[in-house]
DNA sequence: AGCGAGCGCGGTGATTGGCTCAGAA
DNA sequence: TTCTGAGCCAATCACCGCGCTCGCT
């Protein structure tokens, strides 16, 4: 049912997008520029940390829509580190995040689920 | 002044700059939730992190990648990242990205 | 379908990623280990980030339950009283009490 | 020509903790 | 069952966006 969930969230986000009217911006700009300037030492157009905004709010959404799967197949009404850490583990566009999200201790008992 | 002086943890990046403010990614997090959903302290500093980590490597897979290495000075364009993103398993992002990025170029900044 | 087994970088079990990702996956941890290395790792997170704002919710008034209250009438005017004060003394060396 | 870095200036929303009980364990 | 920890509230102020100039291509 996962794959019906996303297949529904990302046809949402193209509905949006097609009825959205003006601009709306919910990640700040600049501190996006700031994080993209951090890596290395490179001219930024003013058009991308746009897109990053928009890219990082569909990465927040996703990431939370999967981890919000795995809390709710625990039977659980808050997401903890552990769905995080489940949704990057068994997803093939997250996975590269895998080193970030390390396991609590507190969470080992979810390792198996 | 006062930054100066409580930023002596060692890191030499404030968490100010490294991070996407906390707030922000809680209320986008809290789009995917019922009204009873909650989300964990830990949850939230992840996600947190994920994003910054996510930023990072679609550009430095983009730096690092084309000849922008030896073309020193050259300026990361938008279009550049769509196709880093595409290299690199995003391809769900792409066609909305597309056309988010054409709306924000119309909206945006077309008057002179 | 087109997965990688990712190299275990401490004891853990064996963690397949997206092939499209592998490289850069592999690029990121080097260039971890050795900001590592060189000790810029941010370990653990401050309580709070800004002193001023700190302060600021430390004496506000609160209401039962410990949530934030509205500035009630009487402080606003005691604040903006306080702050004319502030600048007569300023202005004025002289003028301040017995 | 065009386009981005850097700066200064308003305006503003992110930051912020004590208590309660939902809910993790 | 025990007891941890996330939501709730809104005022300040650090910072975000915008317009500007200047330098680079």
């Amino acid at each position: 049912s996962l794959e019906a969930v996303l297949k529904v969230f990302w046809d949402n986000q193209w509905d949006q997008l097609q009825y959205f009217t003006g601009f709306n911006c919910c990640l700040a700009l600049s501190r996006v520029k700031k994080i993209l300037k951090s890596d290395l030492k490179v001219r930024i157009s003013r058009d991308a940390p746009a897109l990053f905004s928009k890219a990082c709010e569909y990465l927040i959404l996703e990431l939370s829509l999967r981890a919000w799967m795995h809390t709710q197949s625990c039977t659980r009404q808050i997401i903890q580190r552990c769905d995080v850490f489940h949704a990057v583990k068994n997803s093939e566009t997250h996975c590269f995040l895998i080193n970030l999200v390390p396991f609590g201790p507190y969470c080992a008992i979810h390792q198996g689920v | 002044n006062e930054k100066v002086k409580f930023d002596l943890s060692f890191g030499s990046v404030r968490e100010q700059d490294r991070y996407l403010p906390i707030a922000n990614i809680s209320r986008i997090m809290k789009r995917v939730l019922p009204p009873n959903g909650k989300i964990g302290k830990d949850a939230k500093d992840t996600v947190q992190e994920c994003v910054s980590e996510f930023i990072s490597f679609i550009t430095r897979e983009h730096i690092i990648s084309d000849k922008c290495q030896e073309e020193k000075r050259k300026t990361v364009k938008g279009e550049d990242l769509l196709w880093a993103m595409s290299t690199l398993g995003f391809e769900n992002y792409l066609e909305p990205l597309k056309l988010y990025l054409a709306r924000y170029r119309e909206v945006g900044y077309i008057y002179s | 379908h087109s997965r990688m087994q990712l190299p275990p970088e401490m004891a853990q079990e064996p963690v397949y990623v997206n092939a499209k990702q592998y490289q850069a996956i592999m690029r990121r941890r080097q260039a971890r280990a050795k900001a590592e290395l060189e000790k810029k790792l941010i370990k653990s997170r401050k309580r709070y980030l800004h002193e001023s704002r700190h302060q600021h919710a430390m004496r506000r008034p609160r209401g039962t339950g410990g949530r934030f209250a509205k500035k009630t009438n009487t402080e606003a005017s005691q604040q903006k009283d306080g702050e004319k004060r502030n600048a007569c003394a300023t202005q004025s060396p002289t003028s301040s009490h017995s």
